[in-house]
DNA sequence: GAGTGGTCTAGACCACGGT
DNA sequence: CCGTGGTCTAGACCACTCC
């Protein structure tokens, strides 16, 4: 299966509304996209529900499915497990270009943040990602060398991070802290991401450990204000 | 229909899970959660895609769905964002403006948020926060009249807000989702929060459920990025 | 009553992980 | 190979909104 019907339609609608629609104006019923599309009704609900909660588009019972008014031309930042993914749901070609791998000895915010004893160094993993060829997000990664001993460049370039660190130290991230933050872009930032000095971005300071409570990655990130959003959900648990 | 069966299928697998179940146990395949409940594949998958949405659970393509690490702490997860909490664990005197309150007809994108019917009310609640005099953040908070008859000012003014919300009407949310956007100050929120214009600020939408999934509570919120940093905490489960 | 989204059934085949 | 979750079909009835 190349790709699933439900995300071709996922793509299709997205480019529609994007193009052609305005806030509240009211998609086609689910009856009519099934005709449109020659697929089952349950495949335009998978399409439908996938747009729902990306903030797409709202649906209300007995009346329709409609294009929402909160809807920014912009992308998820949160719970990214994966820029990559995130863009391909976006219908957006990623691109990741890391620019520099270095194993350093880690200026001091950065050691404490890893939790370094004296002397020890971490990688410094330099990136800046792309979608359909403009820069959106540069960032700076820090992992300790003590967890992460022989990580070359050609191991990143041939699969995701978080690919690596599993299969090649099974190391997995248990639990993510991130801060995030508004910024004025400075004259370096804004030239590497192609906007204005002083236009806004985030800020992303992240911080994650493994299963046994050790510190295994900081990043900070910088991400285009115009091109991002950052979406969380929390539960105040039951009982 | 009294509960739709997915639902309770997902009480019940719910409790069972944390009642009877381990990190990372297995739980029965979908074709033998089936038969369990004498119900449909698409059923069971409703029912277990809320729970894996929801952190629960996870899924894993060719070997199962297991419980998630999330049980682990039975800590409350939620971030529920106190400013006034916040500010005393950071030593700062915090203070807030309740500046007007009053019941209106919202505009259409916050009835939206909030599943408004036609001709449905809300309260807005216009506030300001300090810290040690300093104002920081700017938000405006809409509330159903319909969950929320006769609130009036001099109970926001004698508790917290969800003080208010839980102790006069028992309303309590049980998930909160939040977009978090880079913005740059325009003329008036720099007034109000005295910065220059074009100063960098974090935009925040915040929207609450309850526990009968109705939307209790819509907010949207301004906050001085020099100032205000979003953190966030994340339990991952996935490789 | 007509049209909408919400729930549900009983099947089917595909893709992945392990034996 | 088998068992798993992932995708998909072609129907059905229910609950809601508006006329």
């Amino acid at each position: 299966m190349a790709e699933p019907l439900y995300r071709q339609i996922i793509w299709d609608l997205e480019t529609k509304i994007k193009n052609n629609m305005q806030p509240n104006e009211k998609l086609p019923s689910e009856r009519q996209l099934l005709e449109q599309y020659h697929v089952s009704r349950n495949t335009i609900r998978l399409a439908l529900r996938d747009l729902e909660e990306r903030g797409i588009v709202y649906r209300l019972h007995g009346k329709g499915t409609f294009v929402s008014t909160v809807y920014l031309d912009q992308i998820n930042l949160g719970n990214m497990y994966s820029f990559t993914n995130e863009m391909k749901l976006a219908g957006r070609k990623p691109q990741t270009q890391n620019r520099t791998f270095d194993l350093i000895s880690p200026e001091k915010s950065v050691a404490e943040q890893l939790g370094l004893k004296e002397g020890e160094k971490t990688y410094k993993l330099v990136r800046l990602r792309l979608a359909d060829g403009e820069p959106l997000l540069y960032s700076e990664t820090f992992l300790p060398e003590r967890l992460f001993p022989d990580l070359t460049m050609s191991d990143l370039n041939n699969d995701t991070l978080y690919g690596v660190l599993k299969k090649k130290y099974n190391e997995v991230s248990v639990m993510v802290f991130e801060d995030i933050q508004a910024v004025s872009l400075n004259k370096e930032e804004s030239k590497i991401l192609g906007v204005d000095i002083g236009a806004p971005a985030l800020m992303i300071y992240r911080r994650a450990i493994d299963e046994n409570n050790v510190a295994m990655e900081f990043t900070r990130a910088t991400a285009r204000g115009d091109k991002f959003i950052y979406r969380t959900r929390q539960y105040n648990n039951l009982s």
